[in-house]
DNA sequence: CCACTTAGTTGTAAAACACAACTAACTTAG
DNA sequence: CTAAGTTAGTTGTGTTTTACAACTAAGTGG
């Protein structure tokens, strides 16, 4: 990465790129969060060509000059959409061919995002384009999406619903202080299914991912409930075992 | 993805790739197979600049006329340093950032391969540039590769012994046929740690992703061994627990 | 025909799990 | 003030799975 020979220098002084055919590329978002006991998903309805009125994900271009790299233009992007400034923020897949877009060969960095359905303000920054919450399950009826975004979306879903199994992933669908229960509630809503309370705390206590707020308790017309936060700078925790059944 | 209207027409006519600034992409591949007890990874050395004469991933920039999609690119690239025709190939993750290629922003699509040490025939293809396997504490070693391609082996490296934990992907690395005991060695290879013989074949029995040969065995100078094959058009098994220890 | 080697199976104590029942701690109704 | 209602959180238990090791099987070579 350091020093360059005499003939790499003038090799790259002669080298343009627009000497040659390159794909377009963008980044797209698939952005999770759930609100109503069901998993959403934010689209916008694009305000200009290609597609022009279609809904899509959130994306676009990236910015050669104000990008650092591929994860600032996500991040770029998401609180252009939702202000949000903090999120879980991962990279998805790579999609590309010369079908995708009618403008020739493209290619998207496709990234899903998780964040709390409180931390929301639609719209908040640049974008003229309208945007909703869709239920996953609405949103695959639309059809046809903008570009490849059905597929994109699909394939979100499906790692998401897969990594929920088995991971910590879903704490980020909460705001930053939660009992227990909630934490339970998402796992049942984006996998689907029950989950036996025992064994879930147990794997939980066990992930150590959470810290107990000290004498903090959600309280309600019942016994108060602990509340807990993510443990600071917490990386995914990834169990040695898929959910167990309730 | 059908009927364009009249406006959209004269977007597309008017739309010109060139006159944007977008970066350049390719596409890299982290070709694995087990050779000798020990994950080792194809890499060759950069005839061209940049970085001409260190040693990097195999790789290249997609050709928009005849590559239909990235998977294609990518394939392309492995038959043309390899000669593989139908390996096991995923996609990695995406890398793009401002300063990995000096001639600007540039993304690339990495690719992980898996492909039997027989099926060997280096440099069948193209590329003039010499090629070499190397095992992965060596390649870790050679500082520094081209680009940001050390970080994409060390990526690659982490999702493969990561998938091996719990799933069917190490048949890839064997020849067609093979013994439940070659299958083992392969995991205990790529995992760096020995597993417990009979809870291995439970495993591998439960998720019915192999087809006993009838009345094919390796023979040697002991008890004659069942041989195998990967059940065709057999997607990867996931097992719902990891492998467990010896 | 006996020692040697690797293939493949079986046995068993200990651990983990699924499921359900239980206790705890609050609010609200009467 | 007490009882009913509700959700939080724990405990108990029969069943299944696991880890580990010992065992049997089937060939070769001296």
């Amino acid at each position: 990465m350091s020093k360059r020979n005499p003939s790499e220098k003038a090799f790259l002084a002669s080298y343009n790129v627009h000497d040659y055919d390159v794909p377009l590329t963008s980044v797209d978002l698939v952005i999770f969060t759930v609100r109503d006991d069901a998993l959403h998903v934010l689209l916008v309805q694009r305000g200009e060509h290609p597609f022009k009125g279609a809904w899509a994900l959130p994306g676009g271009f990236i910015n050669l000059q104000t990008d650092t790299d591929l994860d600032a233009a996500a991040l770029r992007k998401l609180q252009e959409k939702t202000g949000v400034k903090a999120p879980y923020l991962e990279q998805l897949q790579g999609f590309g061919n010369a079908t995708r877009d009618p403008r020739g060969w493209s290619t998207t960095f496709a990234y899903f995002a998780l964040i709390a359905s409180e931390n929301l303000a639609l719209n908040h920054g640049g974008g003229a384009d309208a945007a909703r919450w869709f239920s996953v399950d609405e949103a695959a009826e639309i059809s046809p999406l903008a570009f490849d975004h059905t597929t994109i979306l699909q394939v979100g879903v499906q790692r998401l619903r897969n990594k929920v199994e088995y991971t910590s992933l879903p704490a980020h669908l909460l705001p930053t202080q939660f009992t227990l229960t909630d934490l339970q509630q998402v796992y049942q809503t984006v996998l689907g299914r029950d989950i036996d309370k025992s064994a879930f705390r147990k794997r939980v206590r066990e992930g150590d991912f959470l810290i107990e707020l000290p004498g903090q308790f959600r309280l309600g017309s019942n016994r108060p409930a602990q509340l807990y936060s993510l443990q600071p700078a917490q990386a995914t925790v990834y169990f040695s075992r898929t959910m167990s059944g309730g």
